[in-house]
DNA sequence: TTTTGAGTTGTTCGA
DNA sequence: GTCGAACAACTCAAA
């Protein structure tokens, strides 16, 4: 059974599959991140990986398998594993971004050799292929696809975990996880991280029942404040599957409650999946690379080296505008930001200060403990108004009429970054937010090549 | 097949 | 202080 970004045991196709095998079972995760699809972890991530792999092995180890560790590039490690473990048999739950060139290509090795691999519906609501437009094309729209989403009706029910599993006998060599070098040392700036996130299957259900119980009934109304913790705070516990989208879905209509914006919310991230999905397998055409939106192959953007000095205030939460000062150093000192925020800020990065969507979207995704493949570049692209269903060019978020309509009171700011308010500001808005829309007009204005 | 209307998250300006 | 218009272009789906 290959672990990949589903590290629970509940709602789990493959391994309720791999639990009735009279053989008994390989629990393993690999950590790839040299293959030329993968994409190296973010710095953030790899804390709540550490934790999360931690739980799956006690997980497990509670159901009677160990969880074995390796490292590499999976198309050499997981064909060591197999003959190592004499397995005849591979599971795993599909992926749908870029990997699944490994895992096609895996599939059909196993099966040259004769081993059964096998895989299983992942960690979307409904598989990218089930949806598209009556054309048969990918959705551009969010409305259209959410409509789409709801006739194809209610994701299929959440499998229970299995009871006990049965270990295959013999032993399979395991890397050690502090091994890994997971956790950062010298300095450890994810100090904090724990008293924000507990990382676990366990508690990706208990925070769900938390916010089921007493935080939906507020979430339209409050979900846009800031200050107010009114929204699931699931996003890191999806990204590694620690709790399947499925299982929220139905969870959240068991309620009885109105989760209807919820869900709708919920089915953002899978139009992201959606979208990365039919970008294709070349890590060169993949979202965090490309804009969608061929006109912005040649944007004027200003390179790093132009904007350095911006670049390091705005990474460091040194604006001069409160309301983007604050989300950076809740970023950084949380792992998180919350999303009105990081539309504040991604606008700020690339529309006044003009810089690569790009830059932002790799600050994000080494920083936030909640970045997957498809979501945040997805994301980024929609506020520089390069992705689908995009902003429109000349949305450019003011963080100062923001802070007044979404923290009239400071307290989000306050809490933050209270010395922000003294700070004198990088840049002149009325200004680049001019130098903005002219750029933005003339890549409208081109005529695609 | 063609036409038409509608579409997550904003800001500014002038009446 | 409030309000509506303007700021495009394109996709999707219904008519």
């Amino acid at each position: 059974m290959w672990f990949r970004d589903d590290l629970r045991v509940s709602d789990h196709a493959a391994l309720c599959e791999a639990a009735k095998d009279p053989e008994g079972l390989v629990a393993l995760y690999l950590l790839d991140e040299c293959s030329a699809q993968t994409r190296p972890l973010g710095a953030a991530t790899k804390w709540w990986l550490h934790h999360s792999l931690q739980s799956l092995t006690e997980t497990l180890a509670g159901l009677g398998v160990p969880l074995v560790l390796r490292r590499g590039a999976a198309e050499e490690v997981l064909p060591e594993v197999v003959a190592e473990s004499g397995a005849t048999k591979v599971f795993w739950n599909r992926r749908y971004g870029p990997e699944r060139a490994i895992d096609a290509r895996l599939k059909q090795d196993l099966r040259g050799q004769g081993i059964d691999a096998r895989s299983f519906i992942g960690g979307l609501l409904h598989e990218p292929h089930t949806i598209s437009t009556a054309e048969g094309t990918p959705y551009r729209v969010y409305s259209a696809f959410w409509r789409a989403c709801l006739r194809h009706g209610d994701p299929a029910l959440p499998l229970p975990a299995p009871v006990a599993l049965r270990a295959a006998e013999g032993e399979v060599s395991s890397d050690s996880l502090p091994d890994w070098k997971l956790l950062p040392t010298d300095p450890d700036w994810a100090s904090q991280f724990a008293n924000f996130w507990t990382p676990g299957e366990e508690f990706a259900h208990m925070r769900l029942r938390e916010f089921l119980g007493d935080q939906v009934i507020r979430y339209q109304a409050d979900r846009d404040t800031p200050s107010v913790d009114a929204t699931s705070r699931l996003s890191p516990h999806l990204r590694w599957g620690e709790i399947s989208p499925r299982t929220v879905w139905h969870e959240a209509l068991h309620s009885g409650l109105d989760v209807g914006m919820f869900l709708s919310e919920i089915a953002w991230r899978e139009f992201a999946w959606h979208t990365l999905f039919h970008v294709g397998e070349d890590p060169a055409h993949s979202l965090e690379r490309r804009s969608l939106n061929r006109r912005f192959d040649l944007f004027p953007w200003r390179s790093s080296a132009e904007a350095d000095t911006e670049l390091d205030a705005w990474r460091r939460g040194t604006t001069g505008f409160p309301l983007v000062d604050a989300g950076m150093r809740e970023l950084w000192q949380s792992g998180s930001m919350h999303n009105r925020v990081r539309m504040v800020v991604a606008s700020f990065l690339s529309k006044n200060m003009l810089v690569d969507w790009r830059v932002g979207e790799a600050w994000f995704w080494d920083t936030l403990l909640d970045a997957d493949r498809a979501s945040n570049p997805f994301n980024w692209q929609w506020v520089a108004g390069c992705g689908a269903d995009a902003a429109p060019y000349f949305r450019v978020f003011n963080p100062t009429t923001q802070v007044k309509k979404f923290d009239p009171e400071g307290k989000y700011v306050t809490r933050w970054a209270p010395e922000s308010l003294l700070c004198v500001p990088i840049l002149d808005l009325a200004q680049t937010r001019e130098r903005a829309l002219a750029a933005y007009q003339l890549t409208k204005q081109q005529p695609l090549s």
